[in-house]
DNA sequence: TTGCTTGCAAAAGGTTTGCATTAAG
DNA sequence: CTTAATGCAAACCTTTTGCAAGCAA
C-alpha cells in the first residue's frame, strides 16, 4: 500500500483526494468531509459519531451517506474497520496499515501504537498455508492505567 | 488461564462443566449441547449456526438460549469472540488463547494457526502504555489457496 | 448532459430484553 | 423449594437498500 506514508494531514488529504479523482469518484461536499474527518480523528469514530459530529455542518447531510463515504474510502483501501467484543459497532480508521490496536477491556478506549518491531509472521504463515497475505493486525487486550486505579 | 490445555474434547468438556458447577452455574440440556457443539467444531461457528445444528436434536431450544449460553462461556474465559469486516456477525471460538487467525478476504473462511513461536510484544507494550496486557491476537488477512485459484 | 451521489425512509440482519414457565440443585 | 435458565416474541441497534432528486464532471 503505497498511498500510506504521509507527513501531514494536508498530504494525506490531497493524496486521498487524487487518488478518487483518478478512479473517476466524485468529490464531493460531504465526502470531503467525512475524508478530513478521519484524517484529523486521532481516534476512531463509529460512522453515528462521524454523523453527529458532522451535522452542525453539513445538516442536510444523512447518515446513510456517512456509510457510503466509508464504504468507498474502505474499499480504496484508505480506511481500515475495527471491531470489538460486545459492541456491535464498527469503527473506522484512518490509513489501514499494519499496525497494533490495543483496547481496554473495562472501558473500550483504543490506542494505537507504534510497534517498533512489530515481528512479520508473513512468510511463515504464507508458507504453512498457502495464503496470499495482504495485512497483518495485532490486537492485544488489557486493562488502561486508569481502569487499573479504579 | 490455566484451564486451556486439554489433550482431548472429553477432557475439555469434563473441565468446563466442572468449573461451571464450582461457580455454581446450571448445566442444562442446552448448555452441554452448546459447549459440546463449540468443542467438538473445528471452525468458529456463529450463533446462528449453531442454533441451526443442534435445532434437530433439540427441537425446544431457541436461539436467544444458544446467545445465553454464549455469553456465559464467554465470560468465564472457554470461547472467544471473532468478528470480521463487512460481517455483523459475531463467531466463538472454543478456548480463548491466544492465537492467531488467518481469515481470506474473499471466502471469508478463518482458519486457526498454530504459531511456532509467535512473538509476545507483552513486556513492550506494557511497558510503553502501562496497560496490564491479558491477551494477544494477531489476525492476518489475505486470499485462501482455493481463491487464488479461482 | 450523464450517471454517480445524496437524502429519506423502510427493511434487513444480528443481538438483547422482558416475562411467564420450566427444571437444576 | 429456590431461583437460574429457558422459550417466545417484541424491541433494539447498526447497517443496508430502493428510489427520486441533486449535483460533479
Amino acid at each position: 500500500m503505497s498511498h500510506h506514508t504521509h507527513h501531514n494531514h494536508q498530504d494525506a488529504y490531497a493524496h486521498v483526494v487524487s487518488h478518487l479523482k483518478e478512479k473517476g469518484i466524485r468529490i464531493t461536499e460531504t465526502r470531503k468531509a467525512v475524508i478530513r474527518y478521519l484524517i484529523d480523528s486521532l481516534d476512531h469514530p463509529s460512522a453515528e459519531m462521524i454523523y453527529k459530529d458532522l451535522r452542525p455542518s453539513y445538516p442536510s447531510m444523512s447518515l446513510a451517506t456517512v456509510y457510503n463515504n466509508l464504504k468507498v474510502l474502505v474499499e480504496e483501501g484508505f480506511v481500515t474497520e475495527l471491531k470489538r467484543n460486545n459492541d456491535t459497532t464498527t469503527y473506522y480508521d484512518f490509513m489501514g496499515h499494519d499496525h497494533l490496536n490495543v483496547i481496554c477491556e473495562r472501558c473500550g478506549k483504543i490506542t494505537d501504537l507504534i510497534a517498533e518491531n512489530m515481528p512479520s509472521l508473513e512468510a511463515q504463515v504464507q508458507a504453512q498455508t498457502g495464503y496470499q497475505i495482504t495485512k497483518e493486525l495485532l490486537t492485544i487486550y488489557g486493562v488502561c492505567p486508569a481502569c487499573q486505579s479504579a
